[in-house]
DNA sequence: GGTGTATCGTTACACTACGTATACTAATCA
DNA sequence: TGATTAGTATACGTAGTGTAACGATACACC
């Protein structure tokens, strides 16, 4: 369940469900999402944003938060790879000045926190949140990484998910837990803090 | 109002408030935070087992949140500050190996997860999270980046609201975001980041 | 001492949201 | 045609919230 499009090969009997109200349903979700938060978005306000019953949702996702995981995934479908700038630091700020703006947006902050807490309670649909957003997200990370392993920019024994861990870790703190705006040169910062404990010239061995 | 000790000074007439319901009330949260964590509080389940009516709770505390931020302000009277191992980087690493246990325990992972995404909708009650509970914690951690400054060991113009995040945002991310338990070296890798981007040595100036 | 006021327990209430169930209509396959 | 499933609309039970109304109690002030 909950794959968005259900190959139309095996199709038994009965009358078959219309995408159109897939795509209706998640785009309510995602307005709501931007509009109101994740405390804000409750099924009937999305059924009726919608224009559908509410049965006709949980037909498809069996909780609130698991329409807000295929509303996201559904999203991040435009997460772009990463220029490439020519240095990793310059990639690695590239980077962090997208997460920077990302996570500056109320919205965004109200969405993650409210999310991530109803993740806590569920672990299944946390492993798909992981799988299906997280990660990918976190792989394009990993390419900027890899390129700059093959400049030899970066230390290639660098544990590479405790560097992605580097990176977020702190804008969340600041964003998310303080709720502090993220200043301008957080990017730059957070990007020189892994150059001087990953960068190659920074080995010791 | 939600100060815990109201000053015996100035009392106005009518029956006064009994000390003894605050101090059952707080425990009586506290002790089902830690065993059903943060969604499984409830208002009505902290009177009960306070036995105390739900009005006295209400009357104390505007809401779930706010009653939860003075539990855990109460409860964290007892943080201990950090000994003096005699070397920033032993500090530091006892600093983060009680994170690092902290964090890995289910019941904090939840507590902290939902109460920050309640705080979110509520940023005056944020601000009395953020003053009373986590400043005061993070206060201990400067106590040891001072000594280290203190010793030569760190960067005198390191920025010690940035190096805190960096220290706690990545076991957030782990423990927290990605739900995974924290492995043991966790610490002492955090604690190396540090010291080679702040470290004394590797200033170059 | 009596009066006013605020606390307390108990109970009831209105409100919101959830998730399910029911009845009926519509679409599709065998 | 009949079985089966998707859809709408609506009703239902459950749970939790926050408030309001009692009657009883404790204390201050006059």
């Amino acid at each position: 369940m909950t794959e968005l499009a259900d190959e139309p090969t095996v199709r038994g009997p009965g009358r078959p469900r219309d995408a159109s109200r897939d795509r209706a349903i998640l785009a309510a979700a995602l307005q709501i999402l931007q509009e109101e938060g994740y405390r804000g978005l409750t099924i009937d306000g999305v059924a009726a944003r919608a224009g559908v019953g509410r049965p006709t949702i949980y037909r498809r996702w069996p909780s609130k938060p698991a329409l807000v995981v295929a509303a996201l995934v559904e999203a991040a479908e435009l997460a772009l790879p990463v220029r490439d700038t020519g240095s990793l630091r310059g990639d690695l700020i590239a980077v962090q000045r997208r997460q920077v703006a990302l996570m500056n947006s109320p919205e965004s902050r109200r969405v993650t926190a409210g999310l991530v807490a109803d993740l806590a309670a569920d672990p299944e649909l946390a492993e798909r949140y992981v799988s299906q957003y997280l990660a990918p997200r976190r792989a394009l990370v990993w390419q900027v990484l890899q390129r700059g392993i093959d400049r030899g920019e970066l230390d290639p024994d660098a544990d590479l998910a405790f560097v992605y861990d580097l990176l977020m870790g702190p804008l969340f703190m600041r964003g998310v837990v303080w709720g502090q705006p993220l200043s301008r040169d957080a990017a730059e910062k957070t990007a020189d803090v892994i150059l001087a404990a990953f960068g190659a010239k920074a080995k010791r061995a």
